[in-house]
DNA sequence: AATTTATACCTAAGAGTACAATGTATAAGA
DNA sequence: TCTTATACATTGTACTCTTAGGTATAAATT
């Protein structure tokens, strides 16, 4: 990631879109999946993530189940209905702020 | 602007892809034409766009001359030599930013 | 004539967000 | 045995932007 700020303020709307498309997935699963699909350039750092994780489920976004799996814990994440609505919302405004910055670095129009 | 978040840490990026596509501009012209771009939805703050090119220019990315119109104050900024290097990798990270995104938000491989 | 809106600059305090560093613990690989 | 990977977490720090305030001129509205 060569400038991690222009990254700031989406890990919430990137977060709830992977669970919408996955279901349910576990933190650490969460940062993976973010390397993968950006071919290594964006690591969701974990003093970032665990407390947007935690905010998310205290702002009623996100239900939590732990489980043990290989004699480690594991918290699935998964979207609640407020929060599958929510999605719906911050997605629309991801594409819409993607296509304002297209704009702005490829114009189309005169202003 | 209904996501502000989502514009943090991209107000320098656009701030020289502005003066690189239209030469100088001075503050207020910024904001307008970002306003208009956008169609109203990015408004940037005066408190956020003042400090921000008042660094660019103690990093020596932008130059300024001052000019009385109507005998209203303007500052007009352009870019320097290192701006405009500066710019070409600005514009590379935001539109790998942009594709990550749209990655993220709208799939294509299975990961 | 007085008030509001637009133009044009600016700063300080505070909130919000993410990073870096650190900690705990188990399992797998070198 | 030591390092890497897995998996959770917190604290301190730094950065970025918003909110709120300030100064001043010109144009438009009431």
């Amino acid at each position: 990631m060569k400038n991690p700020s222009l990254y700031k303020g989406s890990l919430n709307t990137i977060i709830m879109k992977l669970l919408e498309e996955n279901g349910r997935m576990y933190g650490y699963e969460i940062t993976q999946k973010v390397k993968a699909i950006t071919l290594g350039e964006l690591n969701i750092t974990e003093g970032a993530l665990y407390p947007a994780l935690h905010k998310l489920e205290a702002d009623g976004l996100l239900d939590v189940e732990v489980e043990k799996v290989d004699n480690r814990l594991r918290k699935y994440y998964k979207l609640t209905e407020k929060g599958t609505k929510e999605t719906v919302n911050r997605l629309a405004e991801l594409e819409e702020f993607i296509k304002n910055m297209q704009n702005i670095v490829n114009p189309k129009l005169s202003y």
